[in-house]
DNA sequence: CGGTAATCGGGTAATTTGGGCC
DNA sequence: CCTGTCCAAATTACCCGATTAC
């Protein structure tokens, strides 16, 4: 795997998805097609996910002091 | 590609800690809903458990680097 | 242009969920 | 009170070959 460090961290790939939640890369592609992960393709038709929405969905597991708890 | 997991947390699946605890997954859900395990759900729900909560809750009986308990 | 890793798509086992009962 | 097992449904994991990313 080619390391380039000048990509936009903006985007995930689904392994980098896959690995923050302990699932396989399928089951993010799953979850895409599903609409519950907004995703974007690219123009090979391969997917990227924001990582900010994935944040959001790890549960906040994030040391924000917001009130995000109910 | 950017692999930048350095974030990244150790997540378990239900049979690994119930494999680490030598009881049954439905047990361990069990821990979860009564709040003495932390869980993160998936998209499609299933529950994921942190190593180091797993870890502490085991007692230290893990392979660490460390002499026996003196 | 050539090469390796990752992702695509579909299909089939294995796991997990939830409630109820012992 | 706590754990293990039964049931049905849902979700996830691994199989293949072909295409895309870098």
């Amino acid at each position: 795997m080619t390391a380039r460090t000048d990509e936009v961290e903006s985007l995930l790939t689904p392994a980098e998805v896959a690995a923050l939640f302990r699932v396989d890369p399928k089951t993010v592609t799953r979850w895409a097609k599903a609409g519950k992960l907004s995703s974007i393709r690219t123009l090979g038709g391969h997917r990227r996910y924001r990582e900010a929405e994935v944040r959001e969905l790890l549960g906040g597991a994030v040391p924000q002091p917001r009130a995000t708890e109910d």
